[in-house]
DNA sequence: TTGCGTGCAAAGGTTTTGCATGGCA
DNA sequence: TGCCATGCAAAACCTTTGCACGCAA
């Protein structure tokens, strides 16, 4: 029986530390390293992808890659009440990094449809929508 | 004055010509590589970087990345017009991983309807809907 | 003590870059 | 003939893995 993440360590504590003060921010494994070094605390890169893995797993943050050449992002999920956030999505700024959460019943036809359509079950609270917000295409050019 | 893509090549024309028949279609560099090494005539990988980043470029298709670990798709664009509603999503199951691509209507509209009413701007190419497809929920105890 | 967690180094993978050669115009 | 394009190899990355040691419970 193996059970991933049952003991407390201080590296965990910092990574997580640190994911939890910048919420809804993109954060790169090496920012994370980076942070440590000035800190004064380094983590090896080892135990950062592994904890990583665990976050993401247990659905703490969340993973996702917009560009291959930066590497793969990790966002902390500011939402402790999941509850509070199955009926609705979750639209991402790509630009101000901005997490708009929109209730509206258009999303609950999509999701209705896309099961009856297309027999596939949306899971809303690991599922957001990337783009660019009305404030930032207003600011634009 | 330096001008990318002034030169019309063989190995232009098979990247192309591969990419085309596959419309809708995540193709990764190494598909492409193995593919002109299975059709006798390969292609050198920096070249094929080369080549993909000038189509990027140039609007020709689009680099999407899921999974950081898998690296960068590239999905030829059969539309110049860009308000066709031809594009589609993705659907990521968490479960056996597949990836699948929708097209349908109803995600236009959905798009369309969150640009009117929430003024946000989905980014298809970085959007994932995240859930459990038909299959797995059939094989699930 | 038990067994997970950590760090280091090495490995594995994708993507980029330098440089000489090849090929289009 | 000019240059851009190509290919090879090496480099630069990000990420994972193996292994011995450290540390929480």
């Amino acid at each position: 029986m193996k059970q991933n993440g049952s003991y407390k360590t201080k590296q965990k504590e910092k990574i997580l530390q640190y994911l939890t003060s910048h919420p809804s921010k993109h954060i790169t494994a090496q920012e994370i390293s980076m942070h440590m070094n000035a800190e004064g605390t380094p983590i090896g890169t080892a135990t950062i992808y592994r904890y990583l893995d665990q976050l993401v797993t247990d659905g703490t943050i969340r993973k996702y890659t917009i560009d291959s050449r930066t590497g793969a992002c990790f966002e902390y999920l500011p939402h402790t009440d999941k509850k509070a956030c199955e009926r609705h999505f979750h639209l991402k700024c790509m630009q101000c990094e901005r997490l708009y959460h929109v209730t509206c019943e258009h999303l609950c036809e999509l999701e209705l449809h896309i099961l009856e359509h297309h027999g596939f079950q949306i899971d809303q609270s690991k599922t957001v929508l990337y783009g660019i917000c009305e404030t930032c295409r207003n600011h634009k050019n």
